[in-house]
DNA sequence: ATTCGTTATATTTGTTAGGACATAACGCAT
DNA sequence: ATGCGTTATGTCCTAACAAATATAACGAAT
């Protein structure tokens, strides 16, 4: 039986979380589903919480990562701005190989 | 201002965590005060939870990681098995080598 | 003006993880 | 045989965190 590695990464602007798993995960849903709201039902979050973190995003990152807009056609929605569609396809390609470089490493430990 | 990138890693032996950064750091005290209680002390924990990531630690290894012993000279104590001292070894490797790679990683984002 | 689905936010309720406390068992030393 | 400091566990309580609920504000469309 081998042992297995895991990890968790995520990014930090001064004190505040920027990304991680989760969030990546909620801008995704966003993204595919034009509203915050259905995004938490996708992710089955409640739509608080989703909207503390998209919260969150916002004030920690260098440019708006999300457009949210009240009332109008349809209530309003969220969707993501280039920069967010850049920030999540450069997360989701620094953990992947994290992931590869982690796995590397391991034979550290199964050698043992 | 740049960002920071972070990591937490850890080591599972199907399903139960063998080793985490929490779990290394109580090795590591184990082995400089030669007990479980005064590791627990030295780290600001209780001993009950030192007591069980220990537990966990010994019970997910493929061999002991301490030996541990209750009663005699100074009512026991608790000391790291070579196999312990291999694993705390290599943990701090690969964490070191986890945040050297992660750093390069990082221009990935702070350069969008 | 009213309806609609959404964003935005406060308040209350529930749940779970951790801390505090208590106690037993052990074996050496005196 | 008694005391000592440790390992080994169980039980209770609380405090932090998450979930549920409620409500306001918004703007387009009818």
């Amino acid at each position: 039986m081998r042992y297995k590695i895991k990890s968790r990464i995520w990014i930090e602007s001064e004190n505040n979380v920027l990304l991680g798993e989760g969030r990546v995960h909620l801008l995704k849903a966003i993204q595919e589903t034009g509203s915050l709201s259905k995004a938490a039902k996708t992710l089955n979050i409640s739509y608080k919480k989703a909207w503390q973190m998209l919260d969150s995003v916002n004030k920690s990152a260098k440019k708006p990562v999300t457009i949210n807009s009240i009332g109008g056609k349809g209530g309003g929605g969220a969707e993501l701005t280039e920069y967010g569609k850049s920030l999540v396809m450069a997360f989701d390609e620094i953990n992947k190989n994290c992931w590869e470089f982690l796995d590397k490493q391991l034979d550290k430990i199964n050698l043992l």
